[in-house]
DNA sequence: TATTGTTATACTCTATAACTATA
DNA sequence: TATAGTTATAGAGTATAACAATA
């Protein structure tokens, strides 16, 4: 009985479920979860309107009001009407979430490591790629 | 910048989104999600109780109850007690469940070749491969 | 009219603990 | 005492739609 032809979903299920615990653990100190992580990851090297980081992310728009709220609430990012089109809300690391994005960096590498030392180096690199050809679609 | 660090945690997400939507969207015509579908096909072979369904899918204990519950609400397996002891409740396809069953897999064969069609099919291996070394852990 | 962001709400899923019946 | 299963409940996360402000 082959059920290659599917299993990938299930590996796919229990791979995300393993690395989303371990991560969610590792980040709790910080007082953040995977999903804050991703949105202070996205604003490192220049600020973004929500409607942008929604896209980036694969959120939603009122699920990121949440989570910016968070952040903001937190310290870690503030808002800012954009002079150019008053409706955007542009988003900007403070200084207090730029060390915390690199403390949740430390901590998220070092979760990987963790999770990825029974293998064999290149095999995580070529996991890594190929879930990225995965990710990137037909488009 | 290099985040190849703890790069594979984004991506284990995006692509269970990704995965999790389609195989969704798949399953849904025939009454059922990816998980009872998990329970359906750790049954192909032989029968088990639902604490041994908790352990092979990785689900807890009150979860399984309510999954074994619409599988059996749909005719799709069948709770018998245990004659050798009789706390265990033994879950077995029906001639339906069976049926329904082999629906979902051609579904959900169908839906993994959409969703890997842009990748070489050694990609497409060795990513299934990866996924379950990964899997595994240190076990 | 269309878009950005916000709010409200309902729904699903998960996590937890208490409970039963057996062992 | 410990285990398999059940039930109840609370919490988190998601999805949806309606709304306000601006374009």
């Amino acid at each position: 009985m082959d059920d290659s032809g599917y299993e990938i979903g299930f590996l796919l299920r229990r791979a995300h479920v393993r690395a989303s615990a371990a991560f969610k653990a590792a980040l709790a100190p910080l007082g953040i979860d995977a999903r804050h992580f991703a949105v202070l990851h996205e604003l490192v090297h220049a600020p973004h309107s929500q409607r942008r980081l929604v896209d980036l992310i694969g959120s939603d728009k009122s699920a990121m009001v949440r989570l910016v709220d968070d952040l903001e609430r937190a310290g870690l990012v503030s808002r800012q009407v954009s002079v150019q089109d008053r409706r955007v809300q542009v988003i900007t690391l403070t200084g207090k979430g730029t060390t915390t994005l690199q403390a949740a960096q430390e901590s998220a590498a070092d979760v990987t490591t963790v999770l990825t030392e029974h293998m064999p180096a290149a095999d995580r690199q070529r996991l890594t790629d190929l879930l990225r050809e995965f990710v990137a679609g037909p488009g």
